[in-house]
DNA sequence: GAACAGGCAACTC
DNA sequence: GAGTTGCCTGTT
């Protein structure tokens, strides 16, 4: 494996990214360097002086692209206006939206519902070591994501052991969808962020809350805007007249992300 | 033992 | 359409 210098830690800051309920393939280790998977590609990311630093065996450009370094932040962050947005905004600043890829991002959030974030880790990762392809980088052995083809022919006997009760039925009914071509999340990428919601709502046990976590942080639609417990007890506090994402723009998501973060921090 | 958790579907009025 | 309830499992 190579280390590259990656970016900046101002424009990436990895403890916030991986810790902002956005993913569940991230850990620390006692170092605080972070070890995951993505798109069958292991990195481990620790942050130097100021700078964010990968080691991988896949190209920068992809990882380049996973943490979305092309979008100046700074810049599409500075629609959300007013004190609470402004706060939420500051206490986030380094949080990138991860381009995730579609299926484990629909997969996973699957598993998220209803669910806390070391339980949903601890399933994915369970999901990953029974039914992923071993990868080997350097001297480590991990798994990747598996492919839908391979869950659409598993029973919810065979995922018992995941232990992720009512859920894995959903999983099936998700992986069968994906693998024969009815649900084709590419094209959902292309569609508008309403649309994209609208087709993954058609499949059971995905709701409105799922499915646009699914189309944020899976299909790229910056624009999406899931609304947890958590953000609509943030949203009730802060904008007690009710409040409106579309007046956020076309990165609402983004400032969903900041109050979601920080509401989960501090409790407002 | 009961209540609850980052949600959903099915059912009620 | 707004409100209620059961659902797997794990934790408090």
């Amino acid at each position: 494996m190579k280390r590259i210098k990656l970016c900046s830690a101002d424009e990436l800051d990895i403890v916030k990214t991986f810790e902002c309920g956005q993913c569940f393939r991230w850990n620390a280790d006692d170092r605080g360097v972070y070890h995951g998977v993505a798109s069958g590609n292991y990195a481990e990311l620790e942050t130097k002086d100021g700078l964010v630093y990968i080691t991988t065996d896949a190209d920068e450009s992809f990882w380049r692209d996973y943490f979305d370094l092309g979008t100046d932040y700074a810049e599409i962050s500075s629609a959300f206006t007013g004190e609470y947005l402004e706060t939420c905004r500051q206490f986030g600043c380094g949080i990138r939206i991860l381009r995730q890829e579609p299926w484990e991002a629909l997969c996973s959030f699957i598993i998220s519902q209803c669910n806390n974030i070391s339980r949903i880790k601890g399933i994915v990762e369970k999901l990953c070591r029974c039914f992923g392809d071993e990868l080997k980088a350097g001297d480590v052995v991990c798994y990747g994501f598996p492919s839908a083809e391979r869950l659409a022919d598993l029973t919810p006997e065979e995922l018992a052991p995941l232990r992720a009760g009512y859920r894995a039925e959903y999983i099936i009914t998700a992986a069968k969808a994906v693998s024969d071509g009815s649900l084709d999340l590419e094209a959902l990428k292309r569609m508008n962020c309403r649309d994209a919601v609208k087709e993954l709502r058609k499949l059971k046990g995905i709701g409105e809350k799922v499915a646009n976590c699914v189309v944020l942080f899976g299909l790229s639609h910056m624009e999406a805007f899931p609304v947890d417990v958590w953000m609509k007890r943030a949203l009730k506090e802060n904008f007690p007249e009710g409040f409106d994402p579309e007046s956020l723009g076309a990165y609402a998501g983004l400032a969903q992300q900041y109050i979601f973060y920080y509401a989960r921090s501090n409790g407002k």
